[in-house]
DNA sequence: CAAGTTACTTCCCTTTGGAAAGTGAGTAGC
DNA sequence: GCTACTCACTTTCCAAAGGGAAGTAACTTG
């Protein structure tokens, strides 16, 4: 009784949604931004924890994330010099959209739930 | 800003997820997601709606999208033969995130709020 | 039968992605 | 001093995908 279907709109127009889309209609961004939500990240570990992409691409989403100020990339010092990779705030408010397309997926996963038959045709 | 005690984590290697980024790490695919919540709409609008988007990869995209259930293709009769295409609920469910990825398009909109310099080097 | 409408499809070219190998900085070992 | 090793990239090559324009198919109207 609280919420019925209300059907809030969403504005695809509008200059901060094409935005969005433009960071997140690539391959592996979002899941590179989902992953350092966890915490700070060295260069490595994230290729790791991303089975199927690879150095040069990664490298690439890492420049193009930090350019947007996404997050912010710190050389730390050692002997084997490490690059950690942590979320700024913008990067870090990527948390809810990650929460809500996890949950979308689950509904994908889930067996279909046929309506009424419609037409069909090609 | 203080830490939020209850940092909800988000499972990125997990099977649902992973195939929702799948179909939104590509291009236009959550915009013509997004601007069908507001209802069926036939193939000539999507695109008029979708500046810069071509017919091809709209074609390509609609394919897809039905493939998973995400969308309902229907012809419609008439002279000019027209093609509707309607979400289902698979489809409908993508709203939420909709409206999660056009508020973080707020922020990433608005300007950066620098926190502490931190080591920058390249 | 030519023109118009709608929804695609094909063609061509550029951009991007994927996989693997190479580069450079800095230390450790011989 | 030379080589080996680690880490973070960068480069190279090739296949796949995207962007734009033009062509096709079905069907009606003039």
């Amino acid at each position: 009784m609280s919420k019925g279907p209300a059907k809030q709109s969403v504005d695809c127009q509008c200059e901060a949604f094409r935005l969005a889309l433009e960071v997140l209609g690539r391959p592996w961004t979002a899941l590179i931004l989902s992953l350092l939500q966890e915490g700070p990240r060295r260069f490595g570990e994230i290729a790791e924890s991303a089975a199927g992409l690879g150095d040069k691409v990664l490298s690439g989403r890492l420049k193009d994330l930090e350019a947007r100020g996404l997050l912010q990339r710190s050389v730390l010092p050692g002997p084997p010099v490490r690059v950690s990779y942590e979320l700024t705030s913008k990067g870090r408010a990527f948390g809810e959209v990650a929460r809500a397309v996890e949950r979308w997926g689950h509904e994908l996963v889930a067996p279909n739930v046929p309506r009424r038959s419609g037409v069909r045709a090609r």
